[in-house]
DNA sequence: ATTATATAGTTAATTTTGTAATTAGTTTCA
DNA sequence: TGAAACTAATTACAAAATTAACTATATAAT
């Protein structure tokens, strides 16, 4: 007779876990800024990140978001046509365009960056600060070794 | 002069920190399984879940993996049309199938589940054994409240 | 100089996913 | 018994995300 040499469940396994509970508190999240502000998550991202800087080329926010080219590409040109992202054309590389947000994408930056962190608090609200602190650092650890994963496998695979 | 009276960095945002590395962790699982067998992750959790049990209905699959019923419904179509699973219909309802691995569906299941466990353990390979039972216990408690707030929500939008 | 290579960004085509509506069967109860 | 309400599952449509291909500019090499 055959026996299972491996136990897998999926309620157990990390990576399932992970993505489910992801997943839940996104929808939570985009429920605030797509409801009230029409905004989709790519559009929230790239607002968020533009909110910090002054200026930034697509391919910086590419880097900071870990989103794709194509979804800034889209998310920049949606928010251009609200009006709530600015292009700026630059004198020494006319591939470049400097994004900014406009005023009017300020405002939006200023409303919808306290209802996130606060909506982000209720969540974490069963969390210690101590379990709050230990899951950024998981979270960095995590990154840290996929680094490494994602390397090899694109070394292997060219 | 206006001072901005709060601070959001997506760096250090949790649901976006989640988001990107649960993304990333998938990424990488379902490279095995959609490489090697030709596997989506919605089939590969229907996989994973019927390879506990024998016989399990659509509705008993959308409850344990926490996918949509369409989802579900997808997979499944998709995996009885590779033979990986069997429809056997059910006397006294004829709205329920049970579904079961077919013996190739089992060896996929036998091949894959040890593959991702693998997987799973090099992703957590630089967690420490307290940090990884820390992540379990902060992911019940994000779904508790997550719970909670789902259900405040839905609540109010009826 | 001029061909080759690389970068920034967009557009187009495909696939995946999510939402709504539909079908078919079952239960409830007036 | 026969509407009404409910459940299981699928189908159809719409939105979103991935991938691939393309345009324009810039840098490098011969």
């Amino acid at each position: 007779m055959k026996l299972k040499s491996f136990v897998l469940k999926l309620e157990s396994f990390i990576p399932y876990r992970m993505s489910v509970t992801s997943n839940r508190i996104s929808r939570v999240i985009a429920s605030i800024y797509s409801a009230r502000f029409g905004l989709s998550i790519p559009e929230w991202r790239v607002i968020a990140t533009l909110g910090d800087r002054n200026e930034e080329t697509a391919r910086d926010l590419v880097e900071r978001t870990a989103m794709d080219k194509v979804a800034v590409s889209r998310a920049v040109s949606s928010l251009v046509k609200k009006k709530l992202v600015r292009r700026n054309a630059v004198q020494h590389d006319g591939r470049i365009t400097l994004l900014r947000l406009s005023p009017a994408g300020r405002r939006v930056y200023e409303e919808i960056g306290p209802l996130a962190l606060n909506l982000e608090k209720e969540v974490l609200d069963n969390l210690s600060e101590e379990d709050e602190q230990t899951l950024h650092r998981i979270l960095d650890q995590l990154g840290t070794k996929l680094d490494e994963m994602e390397s090899e496998h694109s070394r292997s695979g060219d």
